[in-house]
DNA sequence: AGAGCAATTCAACGAGCGTAGAATTCAACG
DNA sequence: CGTTGAATTCTACGCTCGTTGAATTGCTCT
């Protein structure tokens, strides 16, 4: 009885070779996090998606909001890739217009795309994600666009730089969560060419109305 | 044994004069559905909100997915409020402008803006309800807004109400969702100056960039 | 006064969740 | 070959959830 035939049913125990586990698992929980939001994305979902038990998500990461930082850990796309964007323009582009080209080809990246997907899944149920959301914003996106919108008057760069926002997070809304047409198949050169001025004026022309 | 003291503690069974309990329920699950979502509200919380039993929750509403019908069937503005809003401007005002100035004036009620939320919340983390969302910016929305836009070519107004549509959502996901400054803290003059032109843009203007 | 119905709560079920600890298997190193 | 440690699964605890059925109380109508 106690030796009987293993050979078929060996289940536990360690596997042979290197499995690559740990990535796998941390892939899976990147699109589970971005297809369902913290809150909806289960951890025994995700040891199902990556095939494997969920006790060894625990092995690995702690609990379930350290294995939440380290699946947002890489694909924080950090704040020099945006100051590059905005400094190297290619001629004939406008600045906005730049921007615009840069962000679609930047959120096009299927790790990019799943983070600001999670952000933002998670940062409308808990409060928690919506402050994290908030800070990177106004850090990684608002603070180096504000030092190039120079319109003049440096107390309005703030706001300047936030009516970018507005703009910039329907357009990702719209076209990667939201998906309605014809913003999802309109290529990038229109929608450059379509938004990149409105960015162009919020970032250095007339936003006070008729009457100065 | 039988008969003992329930003097004191009467608690189940029927109230005195009219309770009302079943609007209470219904706006306490409107305040949990835009606060949490459709996944992130439970109806214990409701109940809890409501200073109810769970259970009667269920006894008026069947289950939570009739409840989330019956609580936004009010709250669903239709789409005459968005025709009559682009019909009558005011003398002064373009066309963007005062979209901008009668959607913010709109947000401000109380119910309509936890109806946004609710929609946004739950689409971004339930298919079903993103479906439901896109439908109605669709329906409700981009169709009024097609036929005001009237830039020469008929077949590039699906393009211009969705460019009107991207700006607006996110001018709502920064002011009532997320909550950055300095949108938030702006007047509705402020936003009105500064958005108005673009809208006017996407919905008459050249959208096509330097280069026909 | 009594019957019937509406409102309300209690208690419990089954499922799914995050998490913890023990058990098992394999690789690597002495 | 024996020991040690990492990788992996199993089992289980406690919690919360949506939902259900029975019990209790009060209103209303005859």
């Amino acid at each position: 009885m106690t030796w009987a035939g293993q050979r078929t049913s060996a289940r536990t125990g360690r596997r042979a070779g290197e499995s690559g586990t740990r990535e796998a698992i941390l892939s899976a929980s990147r699109a589970q996090f971005a297809e369902h939001g913290y809150d909806g994305a289960t951890i025994r979902a995700i040891a199902r998606a990556a095939g494997v038990d969920p006790a060894l998500v625990h092995h690995y990461f702690g609990d379930k909001e350290s294995l939440f930082a380290a699946a947002m850990k890489l694909p924080v796309i950090p704040s020099e890739v945006i100051t590059a964007a905005l400094t190297q323009g290619d001629p004939g582009d406008s600045l906005g217009t730049h921007m615009v080209r840069t962000a679609l080809s930047v959120w096009e990246r299927a790790d990019v795309r799943d983070a600001f997907q999670t952000m933002l899944r998670s940062a409308l149920t808990s409060d928690h994600a919506a402050a994290t959301l908030r800070q990177f914003i106004t850090e990684a996106i608002l603070r180096p666009l504000a030092a190039a919108a120079d319109g003049g008057e440096a107390e309005r760069t703030p706001f300047r730089a936030s009516l970018v926002a507005t703009q910039m997070l329907g357009l990702a809304l719209g076209r990667y969560v939201l998906r309605f047409q014809p913003v999802v198949t309109a290529s990038a050169d229109e929608l450059a060419a379509a938004v990149g001025p409105t960015l162009d004026r919020y970032l250095t022309g007339d936003i006070d109305g008729p009457k100065p």
